[in-house]
DNA sequence: GGATTGGGTCAGTGACGTTGACACATTTTT
DNA sequence: AAAAATGTGTCAACGTCACTGACCCAATCC
């Protein structure tokens, strides 16, 4: 079982250069795994309630991401989820007709189509969390605090340039309470109602 | 300030239990957002290399595994990555036929296809790990030893008991130290040559 | 009034996963 | 020796999620 920590090895008192490209060459290899199977496994739950509807990931996704910053333009939630219109189109398109996600013309820009979640869509989102958050919660609890502020680090070294800006992004503009759970005063809010049809 | 349904409170930095739970849900969001980004990037320069060679991502995974554990069968590796014997085949079968993955008929038992990289293999599976050694090891500096610690105790955290049990397993069984690229001796090692033909 | 921008959509393609059913060789059990 | 179980491969059909290219409409900008 090796030693954790980082770079000097913490047994074997051998042969420096060596033994150190060694260790990490172990050290990437299990962040390899850990990824692999700490990603897969962190989906897993969430999966298994979104298959039951008829829905996948992606749909998730655009849930997750609408409900962390209502009134988002679509081309916004383009650049987070990193996928191309038609991409979207294929899940959001399903998500407006069956009730979980609410267009409203921009008041500013009246081409813009502003997301955000209806009630339903709201119910969804947080019980997909809700799955999600024990589990996470659980992984917190058995490594603790100092752990978790980590693993937080690592992740975000992990990003690049543009996702850490857009994480950013999120981080400034966190969800508006729950309470009212329409759509509510999102900054250059809806223009007054739905939107009028698909066009 | 509008009344929450189930939700937390926004502002208030008062009553503990409340702010608690706050803190837990900005906190999981934060998870949510963390591993999406961060899985998403670290994947991103390998899949480049790949998508130049016609590959994918569970190409890769693959290679990795198939790198760490020389010998395995092809049971073992579908117990690891999850997936249904049709749809390794379907990754597999070109990797054999490209040169990168070598397979042997079993000593013990003659039915087994035990895989193991070829020097083509071997070759492409080091310059993606290269690769992503890069990103990560820029994470882990940025973010330290203490964090990657971290990192590491939240990450198997999320993985599930199934995952654990083969994570110990590969973490048992090293990759047998480099210099000798071929198919060299792995427990219950190869008949003798090469598998006689795919009939 | 023309160009640009935000958004939607049609058509085709590819990667990667699924299930079900069947084939074949080898090993194990009876 | 016959029967059953195991390890692997394969055909066929299907679903999700991504991609590209092309084109349309409405609204805004210049």
């Amino acid at each position: 079982m090796p030693d954790t920590v980082d770079g000097p090895p913490t047994t074997a008192p051998v042969g420096a250069g060596r033994n150190l490209l060694f260790l990490r060459e172990e050290e990437l290899r299990l962040a390899q795994d850990l990824l692999f199977f700490g990603y897969r496994d962190f989906t897993a739950g969430a999966d298994q309630i979104l298959a039951e509807l008829d829905l996948g990931r992606a749909h998730h996704r655009v849930l997750h991401f609408v409900g962390r910053r209502p009134g988002i333009t679509v081309g916004d939630l383009l650049g987070i989820l990193g996928i191309t219109k038609q991409s979207l189109g294929r899940v959001l398109t399903p998500l407006i007709e069956q009730g979980y996600v609410l267009q409203s013309p921009g008041r500013n820009d009246r081409r813009q189509r502003l997301l955000s979640l209806t009630p339903k869509g709201e119910a969804l989102e947080r019980q997909l969390f809700e799955r999600q958050r024990e589990w996470v919660m659980r992984a917190y609890r058995e490594a603790g605090p100092v752990a978790v502020e980590g693993f937080r680090r690592v992740m975000r070294g992990l990003m690049g340039a543009e996702a850490r800006g857009q994480l950013e992004r999120l981080e400034q503009r966190p969800r508006p309470v729950a309470g009212r759970p329409h759509a509510a005063s999102f900054p250059g809010g809806p223009a007054a109602t739905d939107w009028p049809g698909t066009g």
